[in-house]
DNA sequence: GTGAAAGCGCTAACAT
DNA sequence: ATGTTAGCGCTTTCAC
């Protein structure tokens, strides 16, 4: 069996107590240099590493934080943990990362679990599945620290980050516009996920700002987000066989806007007969065919200033009180 | 302060001792079926649960496994975890997911917090950049259980599942010869990597065996794995300004088929020029321009068989001896 | 300057 | 059928 050596070991060979070499290692003020030094050197012939489980029981504190996201296999977020981790690990956090896959039940599941690993705090970006966050206030009610990142929700007063959801959308809608498009779909992800409403908010006001009309019947959702590519081709196909059928699509979420990108193909379309524009965090968006613009996120930034949002939480030394939301920009990146 | 309840809690409320609630919450044989009843109401009540940290400590045994990789934004790397996932829940493990970025340091500290947090056992692809196993062998000889998926190394042995790099490296090379290609080069990753000699070696012999020679000088390695777009792009820019130009390229790693299509774009160069097969398991390949052949790996599938092969180690009444390397076929995926 | 003892939440021998 | 005790590895009063 794997046995890491342990305190009582060091105290035992070097005929002290257990608290003394505890005091030793921590560097602790009553000790003297002569033993410290002893304690030192014999704990790393011994390659002694403390027990963060112990630590754990023991402090109420695990210097670890949780991660709560929808999928790993997208690149938004993927790119967001990278930066949440460059900025944890280099103030001594371990990170513990969970995917719902979408699914409110795992998505549940993967929090109380955390939960009970006493993280010492969450970082989440909620599933599209979700609807009931009794449990997640609870929690929060309770005093674990938690940060929401780009799926925000309303219900919980604490610190948040997103994009500039609708500016961004504005954008890309501008875009096909000003390309000479007058009838532009929207092809959405789940319709009550934060982001699909600031979205399709934008995509709505470039409309009127151009004069144009906003027709309920040029939007499709997609519920799955984009995970189930038959749904997305299903819908592209239900916009392309309308009678009066639209001359470009926007496309509000990253994993839709590549299945788009599949389902044209697939369908054969052109994208001169049907221009594209989604958000899209992939980092070969722009080398796909058909071409696409896209709405690039601040990912990697995000994480970071997420997980700096909920280092401000855990180690706060009085109760904060009062939140901030940040908002980022986004990048328009125009086919051609 | 977040602070769920103990087993005590329970206890002091039912008056009861600890020991006879943590039995009926266990479902004990010794309990009267009023006294559970009783103690499983209440902890439902408080919503109890158990205390996973107290539990590892106790029993140095976590329930949890943890995944040593080098990057997540590499889709081979996320659809395994799919995998692994899909059946590590089920059979009530928790994951614990680490990314090297392919830096030997990172990726020994990982392991090495890993194995302080007590996982029962660890899921490892090695990075590239490490060289020096002896921490992980005397992990492995102190009795922690470990399996190596797709990127294995030699000095450990133990349970492994890689594909069948040399065939599917065999099947690329030989689609680009049936092509009508002769002077067929490699771009390949870090040279002392399993899959690396693997893929070359396959390469190899279908040059050989179409009676090609083997030309040193049509080599290329990317040490940084494709990470570092410029370091691909300038072996390609190498291989397509030599006198004697190629007039195909075989890619041996995923994230470098990925850049060397963009580095053909960038260079301008079309695949009718120069035809490129790769290894690949981003679920976009097929969409990209210009068009790449690829080699996918059974990545999802590799996941299952690595946390079946982990748990059979972890659970074993006896310790195990006889160790089984898996190895999964790839699939050609022809371009057109 | 160092040691003894208690306790974090839980379980398992060992009483009763 | 239930309670007592000790201990997992660590820290932290409180003694000396």
């Amino acid at each position: 069996m794997y046995k890491p050596a342990t305190i009582k070991d060091i105290a035992l060979a070097l005929n002290l107590s257990p608290s003394t070499v505890s005091r030793a290692l921590r560097d602790g003020y009553e000790i003297s240099e002569e033993t410290k030094k002893l304690v030192v050197a014999y704990a790393q012939k011994v390659n002694y590493k403390s027990n963060p489980i112990a630590l754990s029981l023991k402090n109420k504190r695990s210097y670890s934080i949780g991660i709560v996201i929808p999928r790993l296999a997208n690149s938004f977020f993927s790119q967001a943990i990278a930066g949440i981790e460059s900025i944890a690990h280099e103030r001594g956090y371990f990170t513990i990362i969970t995917q719902s896959h979408e699914s409110a039940e795992r998505e549940r599941a993967n929090i109380n679990h955390l939960a009970q690993r006493s993280v010492d705090g969450l970082l989440i970006s909620i599933s599209s599945e979700a609807s009931d966050f009794s449990f997640l206030k609870a929690l929060h009610d309770d005093g674990m620290p938690m940060v929401f990142f780009d799926r925000t929700i309303d219900e919980i007063d604490t610190f948040k980050v997103t994009s500039d959801n609708r500016k961004g959308a504005y954008n890309a809608t501008e875009s096909l516009i000003k390309a000479g498009k007058r009838k532009i779909a929207l092809l959405a992800s789940a319709s009550h996920l934060s982001i699909t409403n600031e979205r399709r908010s934008g995509y709505q006001k470039a409309l009127v700002d151009y004069g144009l009309p906003f027709r309920e019947d040029f939007i499709r959702y997609c519920n799955e987000g984009g995970n189930n590519y038959q749904e997305v081709e299903d819908a592209v196909k239900g916009l392309l066989t309308m009678a009066d059928k639209p001359d470009a699509i926007f496309i509000s979420a990253d994993r839709i806007s590549i299945g788009c990108v599949r389902a044209l193909k697939n369908l054969s379309f052109d994208t001169k007969e049907i221009a594209i524009a989604g958000f899209a965090n992939s980092d070969v968006v722009d080398l796909l065919q058909p071409s696409i613009s896209y709405v690039k996120q601040k990912s990697f930034e995000m994480g970071q200033i997420a997980i700096e949002m909920l280092l401000k939480l855990i180690e706060a030394k009085y109760p904060i009180t009062e939140f901030e939301t940040r908002v980022l920009d986004t990048e328009l990146h125009l086919v051609q």
